[in-house]
DNA sequence: CGAACAATTGACCATAATTATCAATCTCAT
DNA sequence: ATGAGATTGATAATTATGGTCAATTGTTCG
């Protein structure tokens, strides 16, 4: 099995590009984080052990793990860029909490089964999906009553 | 059936609001389009009956509209936010095409449903929901080969 | 109708996320 | 180790969107 670094090296080499130290240490940090990080928090965490770190170093070195195919971009509404794993995460789509920002992720196989179904009737090939439920989960709903 | 001017008039008269000639004039366009149009796209198209509008003011009224049901916010990642028409409109998913941009919209109950018992599930209280696929649209790929 | 009052507008500024620029520096195959 | 080419960091530029405020407008009520 490879590992993260393995997959972004080799991602590397094959389109000519550089594994260097600033990659590694985007990478190491996203792999660390939980979820749904910004480019923001990402460049914070980076900070803590290089300190001469650029911003836009952060946002090209996330473009490169995204497709290198280890990130996913997910876009919550909230005018901010945010990053999940893909690497050994199975595909799933998001309840969001729009109270509490609380984020669920769910997984479904009838759903995505659907989904090929409408991709097929109208003759896409899928490269990417999302879908999303905003609303109030049930410890807001709690707190409200 | 009320018009999609009495929607407004009542939304707005409702929440102590006033229906301003431009607020009507937006409403206007924005029901003239066809699809996804973003602030700017209706910035310019209400200019040529009303030139001395401003950029704010076309936020403001979508913000409005979108409150009083008429209109839904749409966003296909390219950076901008999209209007598409909600009243008299079926909810909707859609097939975006990564090379042509074409727009698809599809219903199904099917998917509805098991939205519903995903929500269900996990006790949230859906207010929206998006479910968007990109990728490459039959006319690409045909192109392609 | 017309005055009064609150809401709205338009112009402009503020902010925030993201991208472009470019000289200095780093990476890696040889 | 070296050189060609990629990357970086600092900063400026760009873009979408929201805030401010004095001037204007819409609505209500007498």
């Amino acid at each position: 099995m490879k590992s993260a670094k393995d997959i972004l090296r080799r991602y590397l080499k094959s389109n000519g590009l550089l594994y260097s130290r600033q990659r590694e240490q985007v990478l190491d940090i996203f792999l660390k984080t939980e979820k749904h990080s910004t480019i923001n928090d990402l460049y914070e965490l980076v900070r803590k052990k290089n300190t001469k770190i650029g911003l836009a170093t952060v946002y090209r070195s996330m473009k490169v793990i995204c497709d290198a195919g280890l990130a996913r971009e997910t876009d919550f509404g909230d005018g901010a860029r945010r990053y999940e794993h893909k690497y050994k995460h199975q595909h799933h789509h998001h309840l969001v909490c729009i109270k509490c920002g609380r984020i669920v992720e769910i997984a479904s196989p009838r759903l995505e089964q659907i989904q090929r179904q409408l991709a097929k009737k109208h003759d896409f090939t899928v490269s990417r999906d999302t879908m999303k439920m905003f609303g109030i989960c049930r410890a807001c709903k709690r707190k409200s009553k």
